[in-house]
DNA sequence: GGAAAGGATTGACATAGAGCAATCTTTAAT
DNA sequence: ATTAAAGATTGCTCTATGTCAATCCTTTCC
């Protein structure tokens, strides 16, 4: 098994070597060019995936042409659209890569077997659900009760990252936001 | 085990009638009055509630007093402050009943000792974080990417009952809009 | 290394939705 | 049933943010 996702494993679980031995069997590596299309809308998600390096994010694309950013996912973290993976319906969300972005992929049935026989792996899925839930309750009432200037202050302060590392006009959409008001924000501060 | 949490078992997982008598030994029936504060912010959270009639919401009180509801239990569903009772912080939000509600409630400890323990437990509790999953991701897309006309038509398409069975205000503040606006919006129908 | 394409910035203008106040309606309590 | 309290509606005004257009800057690619 891959270092990165080993460490993964060792800190939220306390798994013995050889599962992850097992466990580790059913990742394949891929990479992903800058800008590449992992899923498009109406495809149904087959594979979660693990970035090693890089990055990619979840976003959908409105009947405008608008795009909304949910969630990156940058090295150290899993990341694809769970909702398409849980129902096996069609995704109406896209996965881009933003970087030129290495990942280990392991496809659903899978991950959903090891779900249900390695208690590792369990343990990992309820521990990145739990993190989605607490992450997306508290993004919630960012969206619902804050004012754009709040927002961007508030990512400057918890995830830097996103604003140093990727382009305005993502950052924008991920803060619900045109890239217009953004750059006018950003010259307030 | 009461009937109502019987049949919620049951549709979700193939458990036997033995394991789900232990498993209801853990629930103890309690009632809350209308508009009763069943968690303050800055309280721990202690129970998993499971809502057999009534309703419960969950919200925020910002600085300015403003209130943003993030979820309604209704009947047949549970309903908790998951983050606080997942990291063991005191909570950010508000759990309230809003009509005469009857729970049947779970200590934290014993919720998450039956998680590891009763495979039905764990595939409850997977099955409740996977829909709060899948809720939520389409929740912020929904208030990143629409304005409030469109907001007010989904929600009665979607979920009539929260218009019809709660107070304007109420479904105001989980639609993220003030009471006027709502008031307006719905005129326009 | 220079051209082309895409992203960022900024000004002028338009608009959705907030805030406030007055009035009307419903609910709750005695 | 009567009254008090809370919620709903609606007119007016104001502000934050979106839209569009022009210009400037940066990256990419041959």
């Amino acid at each position: 098994m891959h270092l990165t996702l080993r460490e993964y494993f060792k800190r939220l679980t306390n798994v013995e070597e050889t599962a992850l031995d097992e466990i580790g069997a059913y990742f394949e590596p891929h990479s992903f060019k800058k800008n590449e299309y992992v899923l498009r809308e109406g495809e149904v998600c087959k594979y979660n995936y693990f970035v090693v390096s890089g990055c990619m994010r979840l976003f959908t694309l409105n009947k405008d042409g608008v795009e909304n950013t949910r969630y990156f996912a940058f090295e150290g973290k899993f990341g694809t659209c769970f909702t398409s993976l849980i129902t096996g319906e069609p995704s109406f969300e896209y996965i881009q890569s933003l970087e030129e972005t290495t990942v280990l992929r392991i496809k659903k049935e899978f991950f959903y077997y090891l779900v249900g026989t390695e208690p590792a792996v369990n343990k990992v899925y309820r521990n990145i659900l739990e993190s989605a839930y607490i992450t997306t309750q508290k993004r919630i009432y960012d969206l619902q009760g804050s004012d754009s200037l709040q927002r961007v202050k508030w990512l400057m302060e918890n995830q830097p990252d996103i604003l140093n590392r990727l382009p305005n006009k993502v950052v924008a959409s991920y803060l619900g936001i045109t890239p217009y008001t953004l750059s006018r924000l950003k010259s307030k501060l």
